[in-house]
DNA sequence: CTGAAAGCGCTAACAA
DNA sequence: TTGTTAGCGCTTTCAG
């Protein structure tokens, strides 16, 4: 952009300024074209209300002076802007994982498709958007910063959040069913004869890991198991405590013969320390893993897992976020499905 | 923000519009501060042309407003922007990759310092960033965005590409010395008594499978050991590949003693698949990886490997770009050094 | 140190 | 269908 053009613009001046950079606006679009401005800005905005003629002058004109117009006037003119912010937790063990960029795929995709801006911000739970450059904002769970998400409400901001269902705020959330996700791969497991079922979960600092450890309760009471609190074992989501997580329960005097790993990175792990232990995948302990990595595919055998809808969840709050900004009132609730993709290393009992 | 005021603000619509919502301009502040809207912009400029008293009275008034000016505006008003374009490629093999993730957060963490806006762009190679809304963009590599890059470049906004050397362009780039990392990881190996190396290569239409490539040439042929082509297996990075490469190589009639794997993720793919054939690493085979990928410390054995500053990689084409927006002329093309990570996957060779 | 007023580049109401 | 013109909310000159 160019710097401001002082107020007394005298020839000289102005020669000097034009030899450095020219406006550029869209008033130089005009006067080329030949039109006024407001017909220029009637072909940028694609308002039917222009002649075929007019349009292709201005169009041409456009081309020649490679003009683009300048989001920040439009933005002030038209009292709105369509830009919206991404905020993600600088929690460090949820960025790291697969699970952000997943969700940046998919939201950063479907901005594309809107023509909407991505304002990305990696909060620390203080900083905060300036509520006026952004139309509305994504939160991307809410670990470290539901201050900021309350704070957007009160400033009547439209909000989603992802991967979080929240009902105690008036806020849109698409969540997914970690739930029903856990609870189908337990039963999985019951169905293939499995008894002696243990979980290593995630952080229970988050709501999903929480959630898998509820449905992993549910699936054992369903089937009238009782629950072994030593069969549950909690971790931070990291391979070390996942590590630490398999050997404790491989130690255990009645070892479990299936385990339900709360993410397919720790599963992995798991499985590499029952083969390091000359145990087998699924031959003496099957293993059942959550969130379908790529990654699980490859490596000793092909993992059994729960597909989240990551990138769906991301496209999804787009779209939830798009409707609330164009007025929408109501908010929604929306919690995805997931899926039990059967591979190969869960094996019946025998 | 608020939508348009109707020209003919009557009484009547002036109340309407009143009640829904506030203005909430400078003008408001000005007005409950008692002062103008100039010192009002002073204060909000920190300009220190301003009396105590009257900066006192319009913090306060800022606060009770809550108050925030309009970046657009001020944008507009200014004659520039704080924002900042990051472009990542839409190229899978890149973007799944912990590379990614690891490149944001350095580069989001030092926006929020530098309150840069950051505005993400997930390119496909064929849209681009409007010229006049962000005062520079950071390119994460250029795979398939070339002419972006040039357009960019012919616009004269200020860019900076990373991982990528770009010689033939008049622009900065912060990459990584690849090939002195890679040469270094075969001399280690060497060290250790190797001559039988093999090389899993990266996605060669990437610069950096390039220079690795390179670089175990090179530090082959310093060893005056011979190349042998069928030591080295080109892959796509995917752990897929990876494992048909390290098959391959096993079933060769004199199989290679130490690997060196183009990325840590491949390495562990390829520790697996040794594993499974009943040899040891590094007992049997020496493996060095690329990347320090944290997953490469679990596993069976913590990964030999090469790290590359990602984060910091990021931070200083912040930097950089910074530079280069507050009128740097010439350009820098910073190569960033990797550094050996010794743990335990590799051994002398008896 | 302060304030009036002229823009920044664009949109939209209104009149033609 | 078109052009004139008054803002959008802020910064900056310039004259106090």
């Amino acid at each position: 952009m160019q710097a401001r053009v002082p107020r007394n613009d005298d020839y000289l001046e102005r020669m000097r300024t034009k030899s450095t950079k020219p406006k550029n606006s869209i008033e130089e679009v005009a006067k080329l074209a030949g039109v006024s401005i407001t017909t220029v800005s009637r072909v940028i905005n694609k308002l039917p209300t222009v002649t075929e003629e007019n349009r292709r002058k201005v169009e041409d004109a456009v081309r020649k002076l490679r003009f683009s117009p300048s989001p920040f006037a439009q933005a002030l003119a038209k009292g709105k802007t369509s830009g919206i912010g991404l905020v993600i937790p600088r929690y460090e063990g949820l960025f790291y994982s697969f699970y952000a960029l997943e969700l940046i795929r998919g939201i950063g995709t479907l901005c594309d498709v809107f023509k909407m801006d991505l304002l990305l911000h990696l909060s620390d739970g203080r900083s905060n958007f300036n509520a006026k450059s952004v139309a509305g904002v994504i939160f991307a769970d809410i670990i470290t910063n539901r201050s900021q998400l309350e704070w957007a409400l009160r400033e009547n901001i439209p909000c989603v959040v992802i991967n979080n269902y929240v009902s105690d705020l008036e806020v849109s959330s698409i969540s997914i069913d970690n739930v029903q996700g856990a609870k189908e791969a337990v039963k999985y497991l019951i169905g293939l004869g499995h008894k002696k079922i243990a979980h290593i979960t995630g952080d229970l600092i988050s709501q999903a890991a929480n959630q898998r450890l509820e449905g992993y309760k549910l699936g054992i009471q369903e089937a009238k198991i009782k629950e072994n609190p030593d069969y549950i074992i909690k971790t931070d989501y990291s391979r070390g405590q996942a590590r630490v997580a398999t050997e404790k329960l491989l130690n255990l005097s009645e070892p479990p013969t299936a385990i339900f790993v709360a993410s397919d990175s720790m599963a992995l792990e798991t499985v590499t320390v029952i083969m390091e232990k000359g145990k087998k995948v699924p031959g003496d302990i099957s293993i059942i893993g959550f969130d379908d990595n790529p990654t699980s595919l490859y490596g000793h055998v092909a993992l059994t897992t729960v597909r989240q809808p990551l990138i769906r969840m991301g496209e999804e709050a787009v779209k939830e976020l798009n409707s609330l900004i164009k007025g929408k009132k109501d908010i929604t609730r929306m919690v995805l499905p997931t899926e039990l993709v059967v591979r190969e290393s869960c094996k019946a009992i025998s």
